[in-house]
DNA sequence: GTCTATACGAAGATAGAC
DNA sequence: GTCTATCTTCGTATAGAC
């Protein structure tokens, strides 16, 4: 019934973990589960990666390189007009590359998202650097052109507002934030455009706070 | 060695699961590492708890006791003036209370503040549903204050902005953001005063921004 | 080269004897 | 209250079919 269920194993594999990575963690999600979703065997995983471990980082890898991809042509998108980039565009461009893959994967899209913000905040620190060597590569340009946004702040502190940027963005992205009201009815896909303006909203105004008293 | 080693073996699985479960997460931490580290026998914990989450559920309740109270009574003593606390007098007492747990619960301190900060974000959302449950109490009354401190506000931006900041704090007191940036020392026990500040800088004039045009 | 069937050793939680 | 025995499930390794 699906139709567009790729041919060969390693694709397979990698859409599917995906697609649990990003539903139950890394951690929770045993090779016997995933295999047997992908249709293939246990074995499958470690000739085409290696490892779980491995699996995993190809997967953290092909969905970075959109983002990367998007991030940087922004970036470059909004230095190319000749005049310096205010905080919120910066802000925007960041944010909404998050919010947009949602979109551009097509029916993947929710669950790269997803899976990117999951990432992030794995207990295992390994697991987070996986995700923090993937973001390095736009992380110097995001920063240099904030710091040139804004001038006034000390480059630590720039750095620790960047950090915040990028970690909200993965909470809002993974979901997490949704299941500390217990009230509160569960987004099931994404988000609404609403939320991602929220917080775009906050973010751009916390940036721009005076430096902290320190 | 240990002088102030609890006498029960309760207390010692407690404050074992505190340290473990802070250091390497819920999942990561097995039943047999855990009750080794406190000198008791794997199947106490099913006895003293009834299961692995019990035991957690344990931990929290204890963890969070004594932040909400620290919460609620600095809620009252900025009520008691008579005039309507600030967005910046709220957050502070908000985020110096997680803060603060570091001093105030003698050495078991920061192992408090890092486990609370990684309860929220485990992959389990069942698990992430124990905090929220536990912060519940305090949700209400702070998300009324902020709600007077931003009238002109509406209510659902409001709690978007409170959830960011219960978010960002526990990211704050897990150091989970730490590893995003792999080049970057990681912190070891807590956080400088500095960063503390920087955070409350943030998120007060995050708070502050103006509504998101939907 | 791709992939499968199956086996291995380690670690997990729990039930029930004591 | 404690300990042990057991049963399950994990990730990985090997051997060979196509």
């Amino acid at each position: 019934m699906n139709t567009s269920r790729p041919a060969s194993t390693r694709d397979r594999l990698l859409d599917t973990a995906e697609r649990l990575f990003a539903e139950h963690g890394f951690a929770a999600t045993s090779l016997r589960t995933l295999t047997e979703a992908a249709g293939a065997n246990v074995a499958a995983v470690n000739y085409h990666f290696g490892s779980k471990e491995g699996l995993l980082r190809s997967v953290v890898e092909r969905a970075m390189a959109s983002v990367n991809g998007e991030r940087l042509r922004l970036l470059e998108e909004l230095g190319a007009s000749g005049r310096k980039p205010t905080v919120e565009e910066l802000v925007r461009a960041f944010v909404a590359t998050g919010a947009s893959i949602v979109e551009r994967s097509g029916e993947r899209g929710p669950a790269v998202a997803r899976f990117l913000g999951r990432v992030m905040f794995e207990p295992d620190p390994a697991v987070r650097r996986l995700f923090g060597t993937e973001v390095a590569p736009v992380e110097g340009q995001y920063l240099d052109a904030l710091q040139a946004a804004l001038p006034e702040l000390p480059p630590d502190e720039v750095a620790f507002r960047y950090r915040a940027m990028v970690g909200l963005l993965g909470l809002h992205q993974s979901n997490a934030l949704d299941d500390l009201h217990p009230g509160r009815p569960k987004t099931v896909a994404g988000h609404t455009r609403t939320e991602t303006d929220r917080l775009i909203a906050l973010l751009t105004a916390g940036l721009q706070a005076p430096p902290a008293a320190g």
